[in-house]
RNA sequence: CGGGGCGUAGCGCAGCUUGGUUAGCGCGCCUGCUUUGGGAGCAGGAGGUCGCCGGUUCGAAUCCGGCCGCCCCGACCA
């Protein structure tokens, strides 16, 4: 774990006296992970193991930033371990696709790029990090969440060995992968737009907010009756009913829509008298009048279409800038002019990785889960081509 | 740690260069009336050791010195 200590916090005083023993906070728990596992794996019977926490983990970054890198966040972390390598390869690539990638887009409406990390930017101590990438709407890359194959590594710093189907002592094979508050970061800085939240249905706390609107006491009594109504026929879907008496219906509408509300009802004294509410959608700003009575499949639909059409949205910004340079020069003037994802061929060399970053502070955000021969010189140096790479400014 | 910027009412800011009446403005807050289908209007009102310490001066938010805190950029990074 030599690659934390810069980042690693250490009480040396607690109770109002220096500690005997400092003591570290963990950055990441493989230490307290793998000392356990020490005692609980004897044979290949034990295997696989998974285990997953939720917990707070602090790095003592130098530059802090709300949501992408606070010094103490909470996130998940899984690890596992494993008879063979293939088993773990296999785990590692399957949390990141079935579970990381499949949540980004489905629920929280992320479009990701899935791939492997360069050597330079992987994790320490890991053989291969794997990663998804989102793009933010200031065109800089966001991980958003990685998985990692550990090898042998922590096995046998730890000293985690089985005795194998044919009576052999070896080392368990391991990987890690987490998410983590980043993604809250990531759902704000890709879906928000300048009146503030965004939320995709499928996360948001509220997915329907109803304003009933009325002046006299008389339109109050009728609207809510027709409220009554439509709180009905939306039935277990979460809805918040905005009945603040004191505050008016237009500070309502965009303090909601601050808050990124998917969807809004608005149940005046018009509707109320013709059986029909107008709903507004937060992503596209379109009103539409729909009778009580076709409500609950309307919205529905309307919440489905919200999902689709948020992750769509990112999506066709994510590929609208997303170029790949000829060369060197148009790379640097893509990265001047704004950024986005530069896809090119690498060498391969950490050398040539390096100074790309110090041209341009684009790093390797990824290469493709399954190696690409680019067939094509390298975009900065010229020697042939080792991988197909994709190039970020990066949070 | 290097470079830049900022601390004045709950929040956001002006005033400072060129010292001088009760330190202003917007939002918010309180009271009243009118309002309510896209962030209400009018009238009245409350609220400030001007980041801290010291100095210059008849007089300091303003000038000088020191200190403290915050933000941005760079080096490190889920």
């Amino acid at each position: 774990m030599e690659g934390f200590a810069p980042e690693v916090a250490v009480v040396t005083h607690a109770g109002g006296e220096k500690l005997e023993e400092p003591l570290v906070i963990r950055p990441t728990s493989e230490a307290i992970i793998w000392a356990t596992y020490a005692k609980w794996i004897q044979s290949y019977r034990d295997l696989p193991l998974l285990y997953n926490q939720w917990c707070n983990v602090v790095r003592w970054e130098l530059r802090p930033r709300v949501f992408l890198r606070t010094t103490e966040f909470l996130w998940q972390e899984g690890h596992t371990a494993h008879e063979t390598a293939d088993e773990a390869i296999a785990e590692a690539l399957l949390i990141l696709r079935e579970v990381y990638v499949d949540a980004a887009e489905k629920v929280l409406g992320l479009p990701v790029l899935p791939g492997r990390k360069s050597a330079a930017e992987r994790f320490p101590g890991a053989e291969e990090t794997l990663t998804m990438e989102g793009m933010m709407r200031d065109r800089k890359a966001l991980q958003a969440g990685t998985s990692h194959y550990l090898g042998q590594n922590f096995a046998k710093a730890y000293g985690v060995q089985f005795q194998d189907r044919e009576g052999e002592q070896q080392y368990a094979f391991a990987t890690s992968w987490g998410v983590s508050t980043r993604l809250v970061g990531g759902v704000i800085m890709t879906h928000g737009d300048d009146k503030g939240l965004r939320l995709p249905p499928a996360l948001a706390p509220y997915e329907v907010v109803v304003v009933p609107i009325y002046k006299s006491d008389d339109e109050r009594a009728r609207v809510h009756e027709a409220l009554g109504r439509v709180k009905e026929a939306l039935g277990t879907r979460r809805v918040k009913v905005d009945d603040r008496d004191q505050l008016r219906p237009g500070y309502k509408y965009n303090e909601w829509e601050l808050k990124g509300v998917p969807l809004r009802v608005e149940l005046g004294p018009r509707d109320a008298a013709g059986n029909h509410v107008v709903v507004a959608r937060r992503d596209t700003g379109e009103k539409e009048t729909i009778p009580e009575t076709a409500l609950a499949e309307a919205v529905d639909k309307l919440l489905d279409q919200i999902q689709e059409n948020l992750y769509q949205d990112a999506l066709a910004f994510r590929e609208a800038n997303t170029f790949t340079p000829k060369d060197y020069e148009e790379f640097k003037e893509i990265i001047a002019g704004g950024g986005g994802f530069l896809r090119g061929a690498w060498c391969g060399d950490a050398e040539c990785e390096a100074q790309i970053k110090a041209d341009t502070k684009a790093t390797i955000r990824l290469l493709p889960l399954q190696p690409e021969q680019p067939g094509e010189p390298c975009v900065h140096c010229g020697k042939p081509g080792a991988e197909l790479a994709t190039w970020a400014q990066a949070y």
